[in-house]
RNA sequence: GGGGAGGUAGCGAAGUGGCUAAACGCGGUUGACUGUAAAUCAAUUCUCUCCGAGUUCGGCGGUUCGAAUCCGUCCCUCCCCA
């Protein structure tokens, strides 16, 4: 099996720079692992690592679609596959380094998609627990775990149950193993400094330019449509492109997402992974880590 | 100095005698997660170890079987006129 190693943890925590130095000092590649940057034109409100910063170390599915174009899950399962594929033959340790767990636990795990792209209409006219009931009687191992309210969920299920596979059918052929001989490094610390990385960010941003780029990209109504507006950094521009709120206040907002986004990335390390945690305040950080790397390396090398 | 408005849980904001530990929103916390995932959704949020109990609605005092809601008084904030 191909070693994996993943660098994870809360946004803003270091991740980046920390992956590039495991790079240089592992022989390793990055692979991209953040839903948001794949997207190539948008760089400042995605907090996109410098050709500087990457200090010579090939970075892989960084902006690999234009900004217009939607990327999702079941692409980056794939191209992620093909890139640690890649380094693997070329005797380089392939990093992962991001924080999008359903991506990350998608590509590394034996989760399995279905060959297309299933979709359904939303029909307008059955409310949530209607639509439920449906999937109540067509899939209800799935139902059961799925909450009525969350409607995007219940309707994709209700796609693969009349696709002819169901989900809960599709689901029982996957054990839920990692299928490359894996290590997850998280990063993490207090979250009041966690905090105050991400409002240093935020304001970091917005000197670098962030509106510039918002307004070069989303001034037209119809890009806001684009999945890369979904973005925390872009979507919170909405109501100050119309004029309907201050930049103060996209700022607050910008904040607030952030940190709430932080905390559902942790709780995501916390139970979807079996990682190693790192507090970044530790003096001995760095060197715990690169402990507990060189002996994974040392395993069945 | 005169006139007016108001002080409710971390914040905003309902409530104007019992059904109120107090709607709702925000924020916080915890969690779920198999093609939008930086998305979507759920639970929880005065204190105490569950039932249950104990303290809350600017302070103090009063009316009442019962008060965030009524009365008195004090403190504070805001607006208008001087």
């Amino acid at each position: 099996m191909n070693k994996v190693l993943v660098i994870g943890g809360p946004t803003a925590i270091g991740k980046s720079d920390f992956a590039v130095e495991c790079a240089l000092r592992f022989n390793g590649e990055i692979i991209n692992g953040d839903s948001q940057q794949v997207y190539r034109e948008l760089s400042i409100g995605n907090a996109k690592i410098s050709l500087d910063e990457r200090r010579g170390v090939p970075h892989h599915l960084l902006d690999v679609v234009p900004y217009s174009e939607n990327y999702d899950v079941a692409r980056f399962q794939r191209e992620c596959r093909e890139a640690i594929h890649d380094i693997s033959s070329r005797g380089k340790l392939p990093i992962v380094c991001g924080g999008t767990g359903h991506y990350l636990k998608a590509a590394l795990y034996d989760y399995d998609f279905p060959e297309e792209r299933l979709s359904i209409d939303d029909p307008a006219e059955l409310n949530n627990d209607q639509l439920h009931a449906q999937l109540m009687a067509q899939d209800p191992q799935s139902a059961s775990a799925i909450h009525p309210n969350n409607r995007k969920r219940v309707l994709r299920a209700l796609a693969m149950a009349h696709s002819g596979i169901t989900k809960s059918e599709r689901l029982a052929t996957q054990k839920g193993h990692p299928i490359v001989d894996l290590k997850v490094i998280v990063l993490d610390t207090e979250r009041r400094v966690v905090a105050d990385r991400i409002a240093q960010r935020v304001e970091k941003m917005i000197q670098n330019g962030l509106e510039e780029e918002v307004r070069r990209y989303f001034s037209d109504p119809k890009a806001q449509s684009y999945h890369s507006f979904l973005g925390i950094g872009y979507k919170e521009f909405k109501g100050y492109l119309s004029g309907q709120a201050t930049l103060e206040e996209v700022k607050e907002a910008l904040i607030v997402h952030t940190r709430q986004y932080a905390r559902r990335q942790l709780t995501w390390f916390r139970h979807q992974f079996d990682a190693t945690w790192i507090d970044i305040q530790d003096p001995q950080a760095k060197s715990l880590a690169y402990t507990a790397i060189e002996n994974w390396l040392k395993e069945n090398a």
